[in-house]
RNA sequence: GUGGACGUAGCUCAGCUGGUAGAGUCCCGGAUUGUGAUUCCGGCUGUCGCGGGUUCGAAUCCCGUCGUCCACCCCA
């Protein structure tokens, strides 16, 4: 195959064999989100570059190293969006939507990372990104991780747990910053490479390691709950009352932090441990100062995005895919007259029964190749038209999905024939 | 960006220490001149990822390159 015919390297295509799970992922989680109150917006691919440097942070790794950037023909820098927080803070921004605002938003689609592709990794992925704006409390974010739990729960995932910590106002975070650099810094000796190279741009990335030579030494450091600024501390207790009172079982992970400078008090995580290394499924969290830093008024927000492909891969696991659906019949039509008139035929079926699913040989072939496609087909009655039925004005039927002898009716007949047919073999649309 | 494993038919793979490719499956036809499983018979498809090197000779050895997978890093 020549090179140029490969899809772009970390970009997939979604096959039908696979795309059942992410239609029963998209209709499951849109009928939640209707049912929280969630509306959705939808924002372009493409946003100035600027925009994610301001938000993200421009000494990020995803600003630094992973965004699709490029010059369009009138000078412009332009950025294939790495996330969709950003996209939507300027939406609501540029349009006005701001003045008192209570949004409760949600968008989907792709998102791009120049990345090196892994188990769970892409550089076309795809997240909903779920955002509630103009709400200080902590009830919005309990109750934005009881939906995650009640997806887990309608999607019977099961491998999920969710992970909890606050990370204060930057103002505290700037100050537990300094003393994990401190801390570090009395132990530069024993930390690796990637770990001194942090030690400076974002020490606490440190805490994050997997290296197990430094566990101790990452076990040792000042601990971010202690430098939590009093109305942080409060925020994340009333957090976790309610969350007990909802029956949503977390554990806090003081090391917790996330990668996107906007972040502030509460963040959370929904891991698995059967994805692999990437067991990151859906995370968010409070970014109060996103807002004003972008030039809106000052809005509280928090939302969170959720990895489609590795949830897609969790309902691929527990089995609860949808499956595609075969069609209830199988129309077999052999002969010069009959071929026209089971093309018609064909259509009143599908006029009569709509949502059933009717499929029509096409291309020809002899009785046997059409008999083994309407098989593989999953259909659950062959029609026959030959033009021996033709000429008595009949139509034959036979049940695919057991041992039976077929039946014939006369043409006019048909709809309702097959109405009752599928009735007497159980067959279920939907 | 770094490291490891791997690229052979549409798919899953075999091919030992170099002698220019094979199985299963799929698809098509036939046995059954109009009936889906199975069985039997027949048929189709390969620049052995790509480029270069070593050799009388390379799918096999060497180098490069592209791609896939996994891990680091980072994150959904």
């Amino acid at each position: 195959m020549s090179p140029q015919l490969q899809a772009v390297r970390g970009m997939n295509d979604v096959l039908p064999a696979e795309i059942g799970a992410w239609q029963h992922l998209e209709r499951v989680l849109g009928g939640l989100l209707h049912d929280y109150g969630y509306e959705e917006l939808r924002v372009p691919v493409v946003e100035h570059t600027e925009l994610f440097k301001r938000s993200i942070g421009e000494y990020t790794d995803i600003v630094e190293k992973e965004m699709y950037t490029f010059e369009d023909s009138g000078g412009d820098s332009l950025t294939l969006r790495p996330e969709a927080t950003a996209g939507i803070a300027r939406a609501a921004i540029s349009n006005g939507l701001l003045r008192g605002a209570r949004l409760k938003l949600w968008t989907a689609g792709p998102m791009f990372r120049h990345e090196r592709p892994q188990a769970g990794r892409f550089r076309q992925f795809h997240q909903f990104s779920v955002e509630a704006i103009g709400f200080p409390g902590p009830d919005v974010d309990a109750e934005l991780i009881a939906l995650g739990a009640r997806l887990w729960q309608r999607l019977g995932v099961t491998r999920v747990r969710l992970v909890l910590n606050s990370l204060g106002t930057s103002a505290a975070r700037a100050q537990y910053r300094g003393a994990l650099q401190t801390y570090f810094q009395a132990h530069e000796a024993a930390l690796d490479a990637d770990s001194r190279r942090r030690l400076q741009g974002n020490p606490l990335r440190i805490l994050d390691s997997k290296n197990p030579a430094l566990r101790a030494l990452i076990e040792g450091a000042p601990v971010l709950t202690d430098y939590l600024d009093e109305e942080s501390r409060q925020h994340f207790a009333a957090l976790r009352t309610m969350l007990d009172g909802l029956g949503v079982t977390y554990t806090i992970n003081p090391r917790l932090v996330r990668g996107l400078d906007y972040y502030s008090r509460t963040v959370f995580e929904w891991i698995s441990d059967a994805l692999g290394a990437q067991d990151a499924v859906c995370s968010g969290g409070r970014y109060d100062g996103l807002i004003s830093q972008l030039g809106g008024e000052a809005t509280p927000a928090v939302g969170f995005a959720l990895g489609i492909e590795r949830v897609v891969e969790l309902i691929r696991q527990a089995g609860t895919a949808g499956q595609s659906r075969p069609p209830a019949v199988y129309v077999i039509a052999n002969g010069a007259l009959a071929e026209p008139r089971a093309l018609q035929l064909a259509e009143q079926l599908r006029e009569a029964l709509p949502g059933q699913g009717v499929q029509m040989n096409l291309g020809g072939g002899s009785f046997k190749t059409q008999f083994r496609r309407a098989d593989r087909s999953g259909a659950c009655l062959a029609l026959i038209l030959g033009d021996a039925e033709l000429d008595r004005g009949m139509v034959a039927l036979k049940p695919l999905r057991r041992e039976a002898g077929q039946s014939e009716c006369p043409l006019p007949d048909l709809p309702a024939r097959v109405q009752k047919m599928l009735q007497e073999e159980s067959w279920t649309s939907t």
